[in-house]
DNA sequence: GGCTGTCTGTACGGTATCGTACATTCAAAC
DNA sequence: GTTTGAATGTACGATACCGTACAGACAGCC
């Protein structure tokens, strides 16, 4: 696997001393996640783990009855598998692809073997955990208490932080599954931030048109959960 | 410190090697904790971890403008601190005693020191954390999807589990912010259950008095997190 | 035995969201 | 250019729970 520039988009691995990341590198390939894609099911063994460059992947919590139910995001500051470090081989929750793109995939003995070899992975992916764990509590509160217009405004804001652009792609119907409501929840949620200029948005078309708008709109969970981040 | 046996009714604890287990209770101390002491504050550092004998611990997360709300419990099967192994010191959730009882203390120091030394500690934190992780979103969407019924009669089992008694004492407020739902929402529920002939309760002692049937009253949850009990 | 504070029962208007249904708009396919 | 399907707009009764208030019941204290 070639070592080139692009892999530095993800900052697990551009925080890495360059004698661990090229020995990482060598054990992960190249892929293109597209948009759905199943990456791991809830309860079930990772087949791989993911360093996202350019894609997005949501972490979904499920239940009997209902359709899954977004609990987190990853994009290029973290990795899809960090649990793997809890001595389990289960994923937690599902794994699916919210914004097409690149990414780096690595399977999970490879992983440990590296985890072995490169204390500053290990410690990175430690403080991820922290923070993922931080953050299912936050949004359990944040969940019960919060409307659905300031989770909606959240929801963006975070997807937009691992966005490489001021726009992406995500319906409405898809945006009611993450937030746990009816669709008509959010086009109604929608419409009051298209009316306030905060965003703009056609057929699945997304744009951030004023973040600190955004901001100001959406619940202080966004924030607490910004703080934890290392650095 | 003595290593006597009621140290053994500590899950965790039981589940060492003799050597290690002796070297860690060199660091312990027996504690008493009272109902509605706070062992640590959400995002501020750890002062100790506890490994409950009898007490019980609810994990809460809080939020401006509204009480903090149960989203775990911790007793005689596991440990208050677990998330020490992912590189921070800060705790993820405010932690207080819901059920007064015994426990061991130890400074996160001596924790970190014999988390070094016992890889069977190490081993069984990280389980534990897993669960807890799958426990976080599991319980974010129980809480946006189930009902009060369902989610009190969840609370009450966790309760019972680590219980050693067929009743204990919270009172309908206590319940209700562990629900993140108003007191007299919980006063109907637990009447709906009294009724059944479920539980008993007065003045704040509750009783079980039908635990399949509160079982099967409960949400699938309950059993849900069961599942990922080690063994 | 009466007082007091806590715990529990109950009521009731208000509201966010549900669940569902149907109309409209737009992009892409034919 | 028309058709088609997906995405969005809108409406509306139903419902679970909120927020609040107040009354009753019980335990402990003086």
């Amino acid at each position: 696997m070639k070592a080139g520039r692009p892999t530095l988009q993800n900052r697990l691995i551009a925080g890495l001393p360059q004698a661990e990341r090229e020995s990482l590198l060598h054990s992960c390939a190249d892929v293109e996640l597209n948009f759905g894609d199943k990456l791991c099911s809830q309860r079930e063994p990772y087949i791989y783990a993911y360093f996202p460059l350019t894609a997005i992947i949501s972490l979904m919590a499920s239940m009997e009855g209902h359709p899954p139910m977004g609990v987190s995001i990853i994009g290029h500051e973290s990795m899809l598998g960090v649990s793997l470090l809890l001595a389990s081989d289960l994923a937690p929750q599902h794994a699916i692809v919210q914004g097409a793109g690149m990414a780096l995939r690595i399977s999970v003995s490879d992983l440990c073997e590296a985890l072995v070899e490169s204390p500053v992975l290990l410690h990175s992916m430690q403080r991820y955990c922290f923070r993922l764990t931080a953050q299912l509590g936050q949004t359990t509160v944040c969940t019960r208490f919060h409307q659905v217009e300031a989770r909606l405004a959240r929801w963006l804001l975070m997807t937009h932080d691992r966005a490489h652009a001021d726009h992406f792609y995500l319906t409405h119907e898809f945006l009611a599954d993450m937030l746990g409501v009816q669709r008509s929840a959010v086009t109604i949620a929608s419409g009051v931030l298209k009316q306030g200029g905060l965003i703009g948005y056609s057929r699945g078309r997304i744009s951030i048109l004023d973040r600190a708008g955004l901001e100001a709109v959406a619940c202080e969970c966004y924030m607490a959960d910004r703080l934890l981040v290392p650095d």
